[in-house]
DNA sequence: AGCACGCCGACT
DNA sequence: GTCGGCGTGCTC
C-alpha cells in the first residue's frame, strides 16, 4: 500500500474489469494528476458502440476541471464500490486510432511502477511536447474588458502589451503577472469579478489528433540484397571483426527466438559501431514488410552531420526528432513513424517513446552517456526503458559503447547480456598513445585581481602543450583542448575570506566569465559582476583560480596568434544554431582548434583531428560521489577517442597535477577491463550500483528549518520503523537523511535519504512509510523519489 | 497538482 | 458587516 504527501492511501490497480481485454460501456482512465490511481467512466453519449479502443484519449470531466487521459482499457462490469450512476462520462474522443499501442500502455505501467511515478503522468511525459496540454484554458477579453484596458495597465500587460490580443491562454497570462510583479491568482480573480475577462477554452486544447494510418510500404529499393545498391553513397567494407559483430547479432538477435538478451556492442573508440548499426539497421529493414528500428543517441550527438549518414544510406526511411524542433515538425516526424511511412527514428532520450507499428531493432549508441537519463520529474534512463521496450516488443536491442557503465558491462559479465566486441579501429592503427604532462604547480597559482576588476589572463598552458599544439597547427591538422569547466576561470577567491565567491541560492562557487568579469553560478543562473563583489568588500582582495573555456581559448589564442580558435561549451550549446555551426566549420577545416568541454569528449568523429590535450580533467575525481571515478574515466577515454580516427596518427596529452590515482592510471593505458574489475570490486564492497538498486528521496525547502523539521521526522520513523519491523530494514539499506554535498540548489535547502537494495517490494514498502512520514499538513516541504540517481551530489 | 469549501482577522 | 487568508479534502 502507498501513501501519497498527506499520508493518504494510495490504490494502484485499476479497479475495472481487466484493462486492454473487453470493450464495454466502462471505460478505465488514466488522467494526468498526481494520483496513483486510474479512474471509471462511462462512454461518451453512453453509447457502448463508441467506446474508445486502449490508447485513446478522451476528454473527461475531472473535479471542476476538464482534463485530457489516457484510455486504458473498457469493461461491461461497474468498478467495485462504486455506484454506477453517479459515474461522470467522458465528453470525447480525441484519437479515432490509438495514439499509444498496447506495447506503449505495458511499458508506462513498468515505469509507473518501477520508477513510482503515477501512471497519468508517465503517460502525459511519453507525449511529445506540444501535445502534453491537459485542457488548456484560456482568458478572453470581454467587451468592458476591452474598455478597461485604459483603467488597468494590468490588464494591457497581460494581454499582450502593445499589441492586444482577444484571448491568452491561462499559463501565459500568469507568466506575465508573476514578471510584472503580481500575484496572478488575485489578479485574474478581481479581473474575472469586474467582468472584464471570461474563462474561455482554448481551441487546440487536446493537441493534434491521430489520424488514419498509411499502409505501411512493401518494397524497398536497394534493400533485397546485401548492401548492392546500384547508386546512392558507397559503403564502406566491414573488417572481419564489425562483420562478425553484424553477423552475431543478426543470428542470434534479429533473426533469434525470443526472449532474447540484449547485446552490449563494445568497441574501442574509432571501431566503426555507427557502420555495424547502419548494417543492422539493414538487416532489419530487409527482415518484413514495414519492420521498424530505432536509434538513440544523446542529445548532444544529434547534429545534422550524424543523421546525414544515415539519412544517405536510407534515404526517405528516416525519421529524426530533437530538442531543438518546433513542436510542429517533431510531431511530424513521429507521424512519420506512426504511420509507417519512416523505418528508422533517429532521437534521443524520448525517442524511445515513439509509436512504433512494428519495432523489431532498438540501437542505444553511447549508452553509458548522462544525457539519457531525465533529471527531472519521471527521473527515468532512456537506456534502460529501451531494454524494457525491446523486451516487451520482442525487439531485439543494442547498446554501443567504448566505455560502457559499470551497470551494462556488469550485465555482460554476468551474462544477462550478450557481449560482442570490436577491440581494433577500422583504420587499423592502434589506439593514440595517452602522454602524461606532470604540470608545475606554480601553473595552479591565482591571478591577483586588480582594482579596476579586470585579470590578466596568465598563461597556465604547459610549454609542452603549447609546443604540440603549434606543431601540429604547422603540419596542418585539427586540434581539441578540453577543459572540464566552462567560464573564464574556476572562481573567484577571497584572501580574507579565504574562500572562493559563493553563489546565494546554491552551495557551488561562483564562475567567472568572460573579461567581461561577470559571475555566474552553473545551477540557478544567477548573475553578479567582480566588480559588484568587489565593490562590497573593499578592503579584501580577490584572485581568480583555474581554467575555465574562455581563459583556455584567450590564452591560446595569445600564444598562437595565427591559430582559427573556437570555443564549444554549455554556453554556446545553448544557443540553437551554434552548435551545429561550429561544428560544422571545424568539420569543414575552417577551424584549426576546437576549446571546450565534456562536449567535446562525446562520440563525434573529426577525421583529421590528430591531437587531443585533456587540461586538468582529473579534479572531476575528488566530487564525492561514488561514480566520480566511472565518469572521469569516461571523459578520458572518450576524449582521448577523438583523436586520430581517420589514417592520421593520432596524439592525446593530459596535463594534470595527479597522476598516480589508480583511475587516472588506467584511463591513460585505455584499459576499459581492468578498470571495470577495479571498480566492481570497490563497489561491491561498498553494495553500489551495480550490485543494489539505489533510490535517492530528496526533501526540500526554501526555509532551513522546516527540512531539518522533516529530516527529524524521518529520522524518528526510521528510528521505530526499523525496531518494529527489523525484517524490511534488513531487507533495504536506509542511509540518512543527510545534507547532500550540494547543500543548497536553486535556493531550495536540500536533505536526501539513500534507499540501497535488491528487493523491489521492500523498497516500495519502505519508501511508502518513509514518505508518509514527511506528509505534514502544511509542511511545504517537496519530495523527490529519483530511482538508479545519475549523481548523488 | 489544482481547485473549492470553510472558517477566522483587518478593512471599505 | 465582508474580503480574503490558507488549512483540508476531493477528484470516477
Amino acid at each position: 500500500m502507498m501513501c501519497d504527501k498527506r499520508g493518504r492511501k494510495i490504490t494502484y490497480e485499476p479497479r475495472c474489469g481487466k484493462p486492454f481485454m473487453t470493450s464495454g460501456p466502462y471505460i478505465e482512465v488514466a488522467v494526468p494528476t498526481p494520483l496513483f490511481q486510474t479512474f471509471t467512466y462511462k462512454v461518451p453519449g453512453d453509447d457502448p458502440l463508441s467506446s474508445p479502443t486502449p490508447g485513446c484519449r478522451v476528454v473527461v470531466p475531472f473535479g471542476r476541471q476538464k482534463m485530457v487521459g489516457v484510455v486504458l482499457g473498457s469493461s461491461h462490469e461497474p468498478p467495485n464500490g462504486l455506484d454506477p450512476a453517479k459515474l461522470k462520462a467522458a465528453l470525447e474522443v480525441v484519437d479515432h486510432e490509438a495514439l499509444f499501442s498496447d506495447s506503449l500502455l505495458k511499458l508506462a505501467r513498468w515505469m509507473s511502477t518501477y520508477y513510482y511515478h503515477p501512471p497519468g503522468e508517465v503517460l502525459r511525459a511519453m507525449l511529445p511536447a506540444g501535445v502534453k496540454k491537459t485542457v488548456a484554458r484560456a482568458v478572453t477579453l470581454t467587451e468592458t474588458g476591452r474598455a478597461a484596458i485604459g483603467v488597468d495597465p494590468l490588464l494591457a500587460v497581460a494581454f499582450g502589451g502593445k499589441k492586444i490580443k482577444g484571448s491568452v491562454s491561462l499559463p501565459t497570462v500568469r507568466k506575465k503577472l508573476v514578471t510584472a510583479g503580481h500575484d496572478p491568482a488575485v489578479a485574474i480573480a478581481a479581473w474575472e469579478k469586474q467582468g472584464w475577462i471570461a474563462r474561455t477554452e482554448n481551441k487546440k486544447v487536446a493537441g493534434r489528433k491521430v489520424v488514419a494510418a498509411f499502409p505501411a510500404s512493401q518494397s524497398l529499393p536497394g534493400l533485397e540484397s546485401d548492401g548492392q545498391e546500384s547508386k546512392g553513397p558507397k559503403i564502406p567494407d566491414l573488417t572481419p571483426t564489425q562483420a562478425a559483430a553484424v553477423e552475431t547479432i543478426t543470428t542470434r538477435g534479429l533473426l533469434g527466438a525470443h526472449p532474447q538478451k540484449p547485446f552490449l556492442l563494445m568497441g574501442v573508440t574509432g571501431s566503426g559501431k555507427t557502420e555495424v548499426y547502419l548494417r543492422l539497421i539493414q538487416r532489419c529493414l530487409a527482415e518484413g514488410p514495414g519492420t521498424q528500428a530505432l536509434v538513440m543517441v544523446p542529445e548532444i550527438a544529434l547534429t545534422p552531420q550524424m543523421t546525414r549518414v544515415f539519412e544517405s544510406r536510407f534515404p526517405g526511411l528516416v525519421a529524426v526528432v530533437h530538442s531543438a524542433m518546433l513542436d510542429s515538425a517533431r510531431w511530424e516526424q513521429l507521424s512519420r513513424i506512426r504511420s509507417g511511412e519512416a523505418r528508422i527514428l533517429i532521437g534521443p532520450r524520448s525517442a524511445v517513446f515513439a509509436g512504433f507499428r512494428k519495432l523489431r531493432l532498438i540501437m542505444v549508441d553511447e549508452e553509458h552517456d548522462s544525457s539519457y537519463k531525465q533529471a527531472t520529474g519521471l527521473t527515468y534512463n532512456g537506456r534502460d526503458v529501451a531494454v524494457m521496450r525491446a523486451r516487451i516488443e520482442h525487439a531485439s536491442v543494442v547498446l554501443g559503447s567504448a566505455t560502457p557503465s559499470l551497470e551494462t558491462f556488469h550485465n555482460a559479465m554476468s551474462g544477462r547480456y550478450e557481449m560482442v566486441e570490436l577491440p581494433e579501429r577500422v583504420s587499423g592503427k592502434p589506439l593514440p598513445e595517452i602522454v602524461a604532462i606532470q604540470c608545475d604547480p606554480a601553473w595552479k597559482k591565482g591571478t591577483v585581481v586588480s582594482r579596476d576588476a579586470t585579470a590578466q589572463a596568465l598563461l597556465q598552458m604547459d610549454p609542452r602543450v603549447v609546443e604540440a599544439l603549434r606543431e601540429n597547427l604547422r603540419a596542418g591538422h585539427q586540434s581539441i583542448v578540453l577543459v572540464n569547466r566552462r567560464g573564464y576561470a574556476y572562481y573567484l577567491y577571497s584572501l580574507n575570506q579565504r574562500a572562493a565567491v559563493q553563489c546565494p541560492n546554491c552551495s557551488i562557487s561562483l564562475t567567472v566569465h568572460a573579461k567581461t568579469s561577470r559571475l555566474r553560478c552553473h545551477y540557478c543562473d544567477y548573475g553578479t559582476t567582480v566588480a559588484a563583489v568587489m565593490k562590497r568588500s573593499p578592503d579584501d582582495t580577490f584572485i581568480t583560480v583555474g581554467y575555465g573555456s574562455e581563459r583556455a581559448e584567450e590564452a591560446l589564442q595569445a600564444v598562437l596568434p595565427g591559430a582559427r580558435i573556437m570555443r564549444l561549451d554549455s554556453d554556446t550549446v545553448s544557443d540553437r544554431d551554434l552548435l551545429p555551426e561550429t561544428l560544422k566549420k571545424f568539420r569543414d577545416r575552417e577551424v584549426d582548434i576546437l576549446v571546450g568541454t565534456q562536449i567535446l569528449a562525446k562520440g563525434h568523429d573529426f577525421p583529421a583531428v590528430t591531437l587531443v590535450v585533456i587540461i586538468e580533467v582529473d579534479q572531476t575525481l575528488s566530487l564525492p560521489d561514488f561514480r566520480a571515478g566511472e565518469r572521469t574515466f569516461q571523459l578520458i577515454v572518450q576524449a582521448a577517442g577523438r583523436a586520430g580516427r581517420a589514417g592520421l596518427p593520432g596524439r592525446v596529452m593530459i596535463q594534470s597535477a595527479r597522476f598516480s590515482h589508480p583511475v587516472v592510471q588506467l584511463a591513460l593505458a585505455q584499459d576499459f577491463k581492468t578498470f571495470a574489475a577495479r571498480e566492481l570490486e570497490f563497489r561491491k564492497g561498498y553494495g553500489y550500483p551495480p550490485f543494489s538498486r539505489m533510490i535517492s528521496v530528496e526533501l526540500s525547502s526554501e526555509e532551513p528549518r522546516k527540512v531539518d523539521q522533516a529530516a527529524g521526522k524521518i529520522d524518528a520513523w526510521i528510528d521505530t520503523a526499523s525496531r518494529g519491523n527489523p525484517d524490511l530494514f534488513g531487507r533495504v539499506k536506509v542511509l540518512g537523511p543527510a545534507t547532500p554535498p550540494l547543500e543548497t540548489v536553486r535556493g531550495r535547502h536540500r536533505r536526501t535519504v539513500l534507499l540501497v537494495s535488491w528487493n523491489p517490494e521492500s523498497v516500495r514498502e519502505l519508501l511508502t512509510g518513509l514518505v508518509g512520514a514527511t506528509a505534514e499538513p502544511g509542511n511545504d516541504v517537496r519530495v523527490r523519489v529519483d530511482v538508479d540517481p545519475q549523481s548523488l551530489m
